[in-house]
DNA sequence: TGCCGCATGTACCGTGTGGTACATGAAGCC
DNA sequence: GGCTTCATGTACCACACGGTACATGCGGCA
């Protein structure tokens, strides 16, 4: 068979739809099982398709794992457009808010998978390459935002909200790597007092 | 042959000698090329040796890697004790001292290596496994003493270096991600100030 | 010299991989 | 009913891998 594979971007056949679906389960598979050593026989055995129809909906392994890696950033940046604050939230309180949410164990895989990623985009593989764009400049116009608005000038805001998201990164680093909750909150909550001032 | 092989554990013999300098080429190659898709003959062919060789003087891929991650965690803690610091140095202009050490460019490699195996380690490769556990605690009782010393409590040190060590960690992934280095020293310089108080 | 032990190389094996050719079978359409 | 179209499965290919068997050659040593 030809296989001459279908719309070069997103269209909304059946086929979009199959893609889609396909792609979901296996950034479920991925994530609780890393990308590493992901084949195309494994994950089409654990999500039940053949090998055979990954290639087809997906052209290659290596169009797959784009695929894979963009909606595995699309459920990332969903963790925090999911949260909603409530207008009367001190910035600490938010600040709070947002890190038990990071920190909801359910999200462990999807954070474990980040850091994952992470690692291979840092050597140049293409398929993760994206990841390093986003992993700053995304995050930090909100958070530049957010300083702004709490009153900070736009150079301090600025390195505030870096520094904010380093260190988010790494207590989230630090909590996965030795699933000290009770530690790494205390730790937090040393940044919050330093960050935000005391109460 | 039989490739009986050797030592258990570590001896003094020409053939140890060998094997480190066979690792030491290894780290270099896998802090330049990455450690995800190492191959023995790939390997091999850049060291300047055959793969039957790395499997006669290492017993199987998975021991190289086990001596690859040891070495390489080795080097990382060298790159602390090399830092030798004048006694009237006040703790921030040492914890800039230190930052500059560990972005030099030149640890640029060893750097992406360490985020590298911590995606590895996430994921239970046993031959990285070892990083999670020395990843935090490995770092903290130098840092609580530092705390310590400089007068804070007990709790609220174990916090602070806690805090600080990740803080480190996450604008060095920043650094690695970005390249800019301007923006990330200064995102430095912000926490310094929070962290020992204006000058 | 003749032997031996060890380091190294070459050729090979079985396996798992990404990817392809071809078969099959069900749905739609005239 | 006969035809096409498409989704899916099966069988296969070439390749690279980790690992092994065997050959070769060199240094010490009696």
């Amino acid at each position: 068979m030809d296989d001459s594979h279908p719309e070069g971007e997103a269209g909304q056949g059946a086929l979009a739809d199959r893609r889609a679906q396909l792609v979901e389960a296996a950034v479920d598979h991925v994530a609780a099982h890393g990308i590493a050593d992901l084949s195309l026989r494994g994950l089409g055995a654990a999500i039940g398709v053949s090998h055979r129809m990954l290639i087809h909906y997906f052209g290659s392994k290596e169009q797959l794992l784009v695929e894979i890696v963009r909606t595995s950033e699309r459920r990332q940046r969903d963790v925090l457009s999911r949260l909603r604050l409530e207008p009367g939230l001190s910035p600490a309180d938010a600040a709070r808010l947002l890190w038990r949410h990071l920190t909801d164990p359910r999200l462990a895989g999807q954070e474990r998978l980040f850091f994952e990623l992470c690692g291979h985009a840092l050597r140049g593989r293409p398929e993760a390459v994206p990841v390093l764009e986003g992993l700053v400049t995304d995050w930090l116009e909100p958070l530049v935002a957010a300083e702004v608005g709490a009153g900070a000038d736009p150079a301090t805001a600025r390195n505030r909200a870096r520094l904010g998201l380093a260190t988010v990164r790494g207590l989230l680093l630090d909590l996965l790597a030795t699933g000290d909750r009770a530690g790494v909150d205390s730790a937090m909550e040393e940044f919050l007092r330093l960050y935000y001032g005391p109460e």
